[in-house]
DNA sequence: AGCACGCCGACT
DNA sequence: GTCGGCGTGCTC
């Protein structure tokens, strides 16, 4: 691959050069291609430019990455560019800097990083070629942006508990990069501390970035900001940044933070790449959250990146949760990160009481323990509200022929059908994997019996079945399917927070932010499902999982309680949560990593393929495996690197399509980084000779 | 990824 | 006779 260095100076002009001078610009662009592309410009172009540049048979918009000597091919092949965009300043070289070390570090070219990380607006040749002769959705400044004076803290704050206190003081003191890990439990106010920190990163006059892992689960969050922080310099200081938002939104969100005129960036993952000419301080709320990483394109993970670019700008980046990741909290035992710890419940109520139900030995009905429907009752008659928390929406997995034992597959995947009873496609056979659908049959295909059985339950059943054990009862399913429109979520949530629903039957949707003021009992059913996933991050996902449900009950009264029905209550993720331990259950779970030699003390990359035929996809992958003995040179740190067998997914075939993987690790990061750049050389040939579609996936979560 | 060129089946 | 199927080749 060419030179991409971004830190040499701005241009060079061609040597000799005269009136009719020639500058080399090199240019990234958003095309699957490992390379960088280079064109003539009659002007020097500073790097971080953006350029529309003719690119085949058509015109793209590209950025400037280096403005080299010499054209790294034969400059009768080289075009001329188009248009340099000059309705925003060049990309700064911070952002260059992180941009490049994602395309790296993620193995994608640097284009198909760069450009997915501007606003649409700013990337789509489009918007330049419309009918307005300015052209361009930018609006020219008249005025040079304006930085705000510093904002003094608020005076009407909460006061902090000596945690608090300890851990805000000890941020707002940072003067170059930390990386803080945040450990605080459900409820012991984490937020209060990001704020106190912020404030005093505004009052520096640095700017903030604060990343959520969805920002429709922080309206509250949004509203502290505004009031606290926000308010005392104008609306414009607070800037939102979400894919959900207008393409015009986005991109007045993204100028207002790259002026300097906003102060606070909230946002989701992508707002990790927005320009931030004065950042101080970088915030990461629940960053063991999984919406962090990218699961399509560039697989990025923001909060990996929000570390990075924290140290790479030398300001604190602070890493907040109850149930930290098991790779931030070993950062933080190994010394990486300082760790600060808010052990008590700001308003002083006890943690939610935690029993196990041993389902092994009870008769169940319907799925529920008779301890459990005892509880509910008893809930329902103090006027308390209660949880049932269920992570299988439809009404039943599988529908199942008790005469033949036909099970309604999906045509198209290596899965079932779901039963949907309930909401617009009631009565539908539902693949939950590629979308199949279709009405459910009176009699068995195979052989013609009726006696068709649902088997096992999602929350459609649930909702039925509590509807039968109280009649009285005002019941309400949030899931996917009841809040598919626009609206309906918040319009659900509102009616449980106004006290119009006595029983809540939800999937993880109800597990995230929202604080429900009356609510008394969670009950969990179907857990073990989670504990058996094939992944090995499974129990820490469950942990954090039912830590964030459980802290759903009981959060402004005593006497809270959550019940987790399990076959297999002495697995330790079960007892952690029975104590709330979770620094016990990250031991624990360290310990088993450690000793199969698992992250984070190995790091991992995943090929994926997928072809019309399994055997396609596993050849494929057989013969990226064998470059790595064919050409033990090439690779120079080979002997590091194990890379396993080609195996098929777990599901297979979805939508026709059969799928499979090679896990890729090494216990050496440079080593396997060194690995993967040269092997990502090779695949795409590889690829092409199979026709196949693969993906390269960095510190890949579900393996 | 696009986009076009390039050779084989059912239609105005 | 064409419209159009997607195979494959290229993009500074």
């Amino acid at each position: 691959m060419p030179d991409i260095s971004v830190v040499e100076p701005p241009f060079h002009p061609c040597p000799g050069a005269a009136p009719q001078a020639v500058f080399w610009i090199r240019v990234a662009l958003d095309v699957p291609l490992l390379d960088v592309f280079d064109y003539r410009s009659p002007a020097a172009v500073p790097v971080g430019s953006r350029v529309i540049v003719p690119f085949g048979r058509r015109r793209l918009v590209g950025i400037v990455v280096a403005t080299p000597a010499e054209p790294a091919i034969a400059p009768e092949q080289i075009k001329d560019v188009d248009q340099v965009l000059d309705d925003t300043p060049p990309m700064p070289a911070d952002w260059l800097r992180m941009a490049s070390f994602a395309a790296q570090y993620y193995q994608r070219p640097i284009g198909e990083v760069m450009l997915p990380a501007l606003p649409p607006s700013l990337r789509k040749v489009s918007a330049y070629q419309g009918k307005r002769s300015a052209g361009g959705p930018v609006k020219r400044l008249d005025r040079r942006a304006r930085v705000p004076a510093p904002i003094m803290p608020a005076d009407c704050v909460p006061a902090l508990n000596a945690e608090q206190t300890a851990a805000a003081d000890a941020i707002a003191a940072l003067q170059g990069h930390k990386t803080i890990l945040l450990y605080g439990v459900t409820g012991s106010g984490k937020t209060e501390v990001y704020l106190h920190a912020a404030q005093a990163a505004l009052a520096r006059g640095r700017q903030v970035l604060f990343l959520v892992p969805e920002i429709n689960l922080t309206p509250q969050l949004e509203q502290s900001l505004r009031a606290r922080l926000a308010g005392l310099a104008g609306p414009q200081t607070l800037a939102i940044m979400h894919s959900g938002l207008a393409d015009g939104e986005r991109l007045q969100a993204w100028l207002s933070v790259q002026r300097g005129e906003a102060r606070i960036l909230l946002g989701t993952r992508l707002a990790i790449f927005a320009p931030m000419p004065d950042l101080g301080l970088i915030i990461v709320d629940e960053e063991h959250d999984t919406s962090y990483k990218q699961q399509d394109g560039l697989r990025y993970s923001a909060r990996d990146l929000a570390v990075w670019r924290a140290r790479d700008r030398n300001v604190p980046v602070v890493l907040g949760s109850a149930t930290p990741s098991l790779e931030s909290w070993s950062h933080a035992q190994r010394g990486h990160y300082q760790r600060y710890t808010l052990a008590r419940r700001a308003r002083d109520v006890e943690l939610p009481k935690v029993r196990l139900v041993d389902t092994r030995r009870l008769a169940m009905q319907e799925g529920f323990s008779p301890q459990l429907v005892t509880a509910l009752g008893e809930r329902l008659e103090r006027g308390e509200q209660a949880l049932i928390f269920l992570n299988r929406r439809g009404y039943a997995p599988v529908l199942n022929c008790a005469s033949c034992g036909w099970v309604s597959n999906c045509p198209r995947c290596t899965a079932y059908t779901v039963l949907h009873r309930a909401g617009a496609r009631r009565n539908h056979l539902q693949c939950h994997h590629c979308g199949y659908q279709a009405r459910v049959p009176r009699a068995c295909p195979d052989c013609g019996d009726q006696d068709l059985k649902p088997m096992g339950r999602g929350t459609q059943r649930v909702e039925e079945h509590l509807a039968e054990l109280f009649p009285a009862a005002r019941i309400a399913r949030i899931d996917a399917d009841s809040t598919r429109l626009k609206g309906s979520a918040a319009a659900l949530f509102a009616q449980v927070h106004a006290g119009e629903v006595d029983l809540l039957v939800g999937t993880q949707m109800v597990a995230k932010g929202h604080d429900f003021a009356n609510l008394g009992l969670v009950g969990v059913l179907n857990a073990d499902a989670m504990l058996f996933a094939q992944d090995f991050r499974a129990p820490e996902r469950l942990f954090a999982q039912l830590m964030q449900v459980a802290g759903r009950a009981g959060r402004h009264a005593e006497g809270g309680e959550v019940i987790i029905q399990t076959d297999y209550p002495e697995q330790a993720v079960y007892q952690a949560l029975l104590k709330h331990d979770y620094p016990g259950f990250a031991q624990y779970g360290l310990s088993e990593r450690e000793a199969v030699g698992l992250p984070p003390y190995a790091h991992q990359a995943l090929l994926t393929a997928e072809a019309r035929e399994l055997a396609t996809a596993l050849d494929f992958l057989a013969h990226a495996r064998a470059l790595l003995g064919e050409y033990p040179d090439s690779f120079p740190t080979a002997c590091s690197i194990t890379v396993y067998d080609p195996v098929p997914l777990r599901v297979v075939r979805v939508a026709n399509i059969e799928r499979a993987q090679l896990l890729v690790e090494s216990s050496n990061r440079p080593a396997l980084q060194a690995f993967l750049t040269a092997w990502s050389y090779a695949l795409g040939d590889i690829a092409r000779r199979f026709r196949v579609r693969y993906n390269l996936e960095v510190d890949p979560l579900e393996i």
